[in-house]
DNA sequence: AAACTGACACTCG
DNA sequence: GCGAGTGCCAGTT
């Protein structure tokens, strides 16, 4: 997997990405695909999660609001980090079962209009 | 340099 | 309405 190093410039689709989570408003979801829509690449679901999958632990990010349609948290290799994410989505006032799954059209993301 | 895999999404059956 | 298959781009081996 790829390394997030300090020296490592990032490229603009990371920094769009990034700046485009960062956006999402607390007790907010948002699916890779809105992600990816509103940083300006609707092609490219795959790659928002690749660029989550290689951000730092001390981000300060809401990368765990970011979810699939499904409303489900994968964190393929993660599991016991999409635990805390888990228990962070419900700080902020988020259903989440102890599976990860969630209602995400109960509380999707609405730019635009807010 | 080429092929496979991957924090997904959409369309077809 | 649910399940399986295909498509997309970039990174990794």
């Amino acid at each position: 997997m790829k390394r997030i190093e300090p020296d490592a410039p990032p490229t603009d689709f990371r920094a769009a990405v990034l700046a485009v989570v960062a956006r999402i408003p607390k007790g907010r979801l948002a699916s890779y695909g809105q992600v990816a829509l509103l940083a300006g690449f609707p092609q490219r679901p795959r790659q928002v999660g690749m660029v989550l999958s290689g951000l730092p632990e001390g981000t300060a990010l809401p990368w765990h609001r970011v979810v699939n349609t499904r409303g489900y948290v994968p964190s393929r290799g993660r599991w016991w980090g999409a635990m805390e994410q888990i228990g962070r989505l419900r700080d902020e006032g988020i259903e989440v079962d102890d599976q990860g799954n969630l209602d995400l059209e109960a509380h999707r993301w609405r730019p635009r209009g807010r």
